[in-house]
DNA sequence: TATACTGTGTATATGAATATACACACTTAC
DNA sequence: GTAAGTGTGTATATTCATATACACAGTATA
């Protein structure tokens, strides 16, 4: 089972590198692929897996650090938190606020309640759609 | 009734100038602020009003002009364009960027789909108890 | 046609984001 | 202590997005 199993960099996506590595190690936490305390890859590993320089994943699993998903010891290794931050409070208020602001916008087009769910459930499918894509 | 009333530049928000100022045309049209055929400021009054370069506020229109929101004839100025469904279309724009934004957030905590329709479900529920309690 | 508006094209400055090399420092196990 | 792992700090290259100046061109009107 090596890292390409897990992480991988897209050529269509045209994204940063250190994000695409942020988002693809958050999302195996979410799924709890990689448990608290696990060890994941070291830097050294993960850049001669994705054939990128050291640097470029340590700013991502620096980024990470401060986020309090990962914890970093020199000499040791990368590991995931003990208790990883995955939902802080400000992050669940954002997408309160994101909602709240779609209720709005609904309100003003006189869209009914059930058609707003509707519409999420759509585009929550596209999403899928894009996503089957890229991962061709 | 100057220029000011309508459209100004945020400190605070760190998106480029020129997005700002499309965003808050678009904005107008959605409310009906800025109706079909109506002339907008000139590139010229519009720079001189917001102490920028005319060729940033070019930029936003000439990208503006190229959504179909708004036409540009050399020597005369900048109008609306004469598209009486566009108000509706920037509208339900919005939403979906509003919910698009939602799920890019409910996807960043790792909060699975079923969750993300529940809140959206929660925070229907907690405006109906709102407009009660108002109207009491 | 002169004036005072309007927008346009080309060329450029600047800063921020991204990715990098390389020499250095820590940890572990023999 | 030394070898073979690990991460780190500094300095730099490169690219792209943003914003700009200035000379040019169209339109309307007196």
């Amino acid at each position: 089972m090596n890292i390409h199993t897990y992480i991988n960099l897209s050529q269509t996506d045209h994204r940063p590198m250190y994000l695409q590595i942020m988002d693809q190690i958050r999302h195996r936490v979410a799924l709890g692929d990689w448990a608290a305390g696990q060890e994941i890859p070291s830097i050294r590993a993960m850049a001669a897996a994705l054939s990128i320089s050291v640097i470029t994943v340590k700013r991502a699993y620096l980024e990470l650090e401060h986020e309090g998903v990962i914890v970093t010891r020199q000499g040791k290794g990368s590991f995931i938190a003990d208790n990883p931050d995955m939902g802080s409070a400000l992050r669940h208020k954002e997408l309160d606020q994101h909602l709240e602001a779609a209720i709005d916008a609904a309100q003003l087009i006189g869209l009914p309640e059930q058609e707003l769910q509707t519409r999420l459930r759509e585009l929550l499918r596209q999403r899928q759609e894009q996503h089957k894509e890229s991962s061709k």
